[in-house]
DNA sequence: GATGGCAATGTAATCGATTACATCGGCATG
DNA sequence: CATGCCGATGTAATCGATTACATTGCCATC
């Protein structure tokens, strides 16, 4: 037990050991490595067997203080906890790997130093782009990510006029689809619970409940609208205020601009007696893995969470090998309103 | 729109830049940055408002090589999208860049020679240590990291008999109190739904419930055994299995190696018409913030996490810094049972 | 047989920061 | 007044890989 880890590392091999012991000079392991193709079989054979022997791998600081690059990104995400962002990750994880980058992530959640200093990291060169899933980077940061001109693509939060490429999906056509699914069901009185104000895609989903409420001539009930902001704990104090108004007023129908506050409002009306769907129905936004697991299942807008992130990826990795913009610099990918149990026509 | 990102990169300011424009030599620049108090007070100043004026900031590629450096630690993680690994890794965060650390994460969701990309980078010193958030590292990959002699942590998954520092909770511990929280509500017949065989903490969870049945001096029932994965579906599975069983011989409790698949399990009982807790408790283990959202809310076991990532991640700092492993290798941090609404006695 | 071309390999400059060692000037001490 | 020390700064070696350019030798061509 407690075997003292050896504290000084072994003099990794370098190139030069590899060439001596290959009988080669270090430009010929070089090209051996990067490009087996102009180097002799029988030199070939001699120089992997040395970097075998050798156990050599190249340092990596070394080649990118060299060819002035990184292979790797920096991805800005709001908050690693949180299982949306976990899933657009993952398609990230799977595209960038496969093109041999590595990616750092950078968690927003959490004192808002630590922002800047991941933003000093990408100017000091140690990224080669950088991913950005939220629209709100601090301010200052994000003039200086501007000026360090680094490849940049965002997912997500789509941040209108800006210049670099976006991948989303249609937050306010989505909003609008929910809404209106809720309309065809028969509903009039519909809720809206909402995120907080400042967030861009609360503005988007909130905007297409309003296109599809006007569009079916009904008139929005300011009342109705109520407060939130993406977080289980502010969906059961919707709950909480829809069960303190009087039954005639109630809303038949919710939507809500995130699963998790659908699920936490779900949870309230259900403990005060009610159903869902019976009572009241709820559409959510996001499609989470849990809306699929909750009592009842939740109807929702399922965002193509892997596929956001693989896209962005794919995007970033263009534009860094290319340096040129794509053409279409506003990506949008499909998203689908899923129908499970949380929605039914209102009573008669 | 479209506006075209600027292809070439400005070249960025040197340290040989700022020293010119400073009138001062390469070295005096570094000191000021890197040590500000053995500098006169007056070439402090005009190198800071040099470097301001450059918009300078250091190439850490070059200072890792010349140091040997790179403040950066990989983090090995079965599963981004798993939000309980995703709670561990903010604790992990959280204090790695509190310390000028940053970390870059491999997620072994994926395809085997991803992992062996990872352990390549850190060979090649792309990383000052290792976080391992889960026993199972591909055979031949873990030679070669034991081989790298990189300073080497692991959380969550405890392997016994290993030499470096493992933080964890005693989950063998925790179980038999999960499923003497059973006992003392009066149940005797309990069943245990598994995960999978080979994974380190099903096989202590287990070792753990049948502690608990062993002392209470029940037999355990083979057929209360149930299989899974640690998967929502398997949990479903297992309720299935469980109604298949005839109403007299069902268990009227039974304790799941983990929160998801209790509540998977919860669902399906809950399809077929009986009630959890009354016909049948449930505990889980783990804590995912689920457990206190869903319906009933889960008694389970709850894991720190957070503070799992924040201790695995101080003593790996202590381990990188000190280069000595710390006095004890094996650190327990306590885990709780939460009691709340899956839970009751039997009925008469 | 001289010449040009080409394929294979070697030599050395280079990337940008850190830091051991050298230098310089000033001041205190004997 | 010479000596030595110390604090502030400069000079140049160094980290390890990549790659432009130089070199070598061989073969084909005239």
């Amino acid at each position: 037990m407690a075997k003292r880890i050896r504290q000084i590392r072994p003099k990794a091999a370098k190139i030069a050991d590899v060439a001596q012991l290959a009988g080669v000079s270090v430009a010929t392991v070089s090209r051996t490595l990067a490009r087996p193709e102009v180097v002799t079989e029988e030199t070939r054979t001699r120089v992997l067997a040395a970097v075998r022997d050798t156990g050599y791998t190249p340092n990596i600081s070394a080649r990118n203080l060299r060819v002035r690059k990184t292979m790797v990104v920096l991805v800005a995400v709001p908050d690693i906890a949180n299982p949306f962002f976990a899933e657009v990750l993952q398609g990230i994880d799977d595209t960038l790997s496969a093109s041999g980058y590595g990616l750092i992530i950078a968690n927003l959640a959490g004192p808002p130093e630590k922002e800047a200093r991941y933003v000093d990291l990408v100017c000091a060169g140690q990224a080669d782009g950088v991913l950005l899933l939220c629209g709100h980077v601090m301010r200052s940061a994000d003039r200086d990510l501007r000026d360090a001109h680094v490849p940049l693509v965002a997912a997500c939060e789509h941040i209108p006029g800006e210049s670099f490429p976006q991948v989303t999906i249609d937050n306010v056509f989505a909003a609008r689809c929910a809404a209106r699914h809720l309309i065809d069901l028969g509903h009039t009185r519909i809720a809206y619970l909402s995120g907080p104000k400042s967030n861009i895609l609360e503005q988007q989903r909130l905007e297409g409940f309003r296109q599809a409420v006007r569009e079916a001539g009904i008139a929005v009930d300011a009342g109705l609208i109520l407060p939130g902001d993406f977080t289980f704990a502010t969906g059961v104090e919707g709950g909480r205020a829809l069960l303190a108004r009087a039954p005639k007023s109630r809303p038949t129908a919710l939507f809500a601009a995130n699963d998790e506050m659908a699920i936490g409002l779900i949870k309230t009306i259900h403990a005060a007696g009610l159903r869902v769907p019976k009572d009241l129905s709820v559409v959510g936004f996001d499609g989470i893995a849990y809306a699929d697991y909750c009592e009842p299942t939740l109807t929702t807008i399922v965002q193509p969470r892997r596929d956001l992130g693989a896209t962005a990826a794919a995007e970033l990795i263009a534009l860094m090998t290319t340096g040129k913009a794509p053409a279409r610099n506003e990506i949008r990918l499909p998203a689908s309103l899923v129908l499970r149990d949380s929605t039914c026509p209102p009573r008669a």
